[in-house]
DNA sequence: GTGGTCTAGACCACA
DNA sequence: GTGGTCTAGACCACT
């Protein structure tokens, strides 16, 4: 997996970019880009792909490192873990947070489950893809 | 609007003060707790209720101002603009925002509509999950 | 003079309200609308008809009785003061003002005489009045 | 832009000063001094050099991020947007509110374009004159 | 080192 | 009383 699908450069500046490379590793583990065992770019590479400081990276993959999610081999590189329970239990816990999350929030502005689903329905008809890339 | 609910003092950490009081503004607006033109607490006293800096307030109350939402009266405080067209948009503003999100975010997983319905349903049977941990 | 041309009640919120009111009575001055020994609106009045507190004109008025522009009869009101040198005095400042802050203005910003005027022409032709009541 | 022209330490008592400090960022800019993709001082570097606090200069700095001039990178400092197309529209709105607000005011003041161009021949020939007390 | 946020407290202008 | 600005100084996150 030296060649993944290059990522977009642009960071949303309202985030810390490590926890956003953070989640795009997260992303390509639930959408299958990514499976276990899976040799993951170096430090070096994927920052000057990034076009960020290798500090950056390091930090973005430190995290992941402490949740389980990838061990390093030294002078191999860094690798995703082999248990897949691991590795589900961390897509589980991605869709799960972003449900949770958008349920708690428009339940905050009062909307019932009825409602929810009319708006989500109306965005679906007209709004069409924002920057998803539907690789189901 | 003299007697707004009172508001729970508890800030995530995670995200900066000021931000979180501009969202609960947003929401007293898209419940109808807020309504057009009507006068909204002083700096001092929403610093004191929620036990923050004035300063803070004032960040809040600088960024509504900023964007239309709100403005001021030297000597008289803070209040919704009476346009019922500005108030509408950062009503739909808001839900539009939250959905979108959401949307996108599920789609980059390698959702489609079909399966984002059937998660929300998984997840609104099962009622109050607050943290998102549901790794069965 | 108890009628004065009905004013804008639109202040500009960047500047003080009894400012802008002393503006506009130096600019009735300057385009003939007041003169000399006319009598002005009573405070009461003029804050009724412009939608500000008393204080508020009172304010502007002590600022042009202190400039030596109006003057006070006890139970009458106020009126312009009757020596026409005073008064030539205040309209020569208000026109001075404007002219000498704009021409410093425009040199600080790399302008010389000849690029004001072109600016200036450019700004004839296409922009018309703004707000103007070119009422010569 | 490692060495901006020191900039004078006075400030106008009666405008803010972090207004005055975006002002004098436009006027860098209008006159060449600055452009696109510079790096403009650090915070604490230009509120050292002006002898005032950090947070006055961040206000000025949100300030211009706001109307999209400048941008943060986090630990690298403010940056001029690359796109020339917004700064020219920068510069031009701040020549064309300069040149508006006269003429605008020239003309409530009873001035047609003709009188406009010889007040302002009055003045120039007179020179340095900079209260405009020009009362004879 | 950089920017981002927050606090405590001050002074001013305005109503 | 209200908002608006400024200071001094702190802590945090990121590079």
């Amino acid at each position: 997996m030296l060649h993944m699908k290059v990522w977009q450069t642009g960071f949303d500046p309202r985030q810390s970019i490590y926890e956003q490379i953070v989640q795009r590793f997260h992303r390509s583990l639930v959408s299958g880009e990514l499976s276990g065992a899976d040799r993951i770019p170096s430090i070096r590479d994927l920052a000057v792909s990034l076009g960020v400081n290798t500090n950056t990276i390091q930090r973005a993959y430190q995290e992941m490192e402490r949740s389980g999610l990838i061990y390093s081999k030294r002078g191999m590189g860094f690798f995703i873990v082999e248990e897949e329970q691991v590795i589900e239990k961390v897509k589980q816990e991605v869709v799960s947070q972003a449900v949770v999350r958008f349920l708690s929030e428009m339940r905050s502005l009062g909307f019932d489950d009825a409602k929810i689903f009319e708006e989500l329905k109306n965005h679906m008809k007209g709004g069409g893809d924002q920057d998803g890339s539907a690789n189901g």
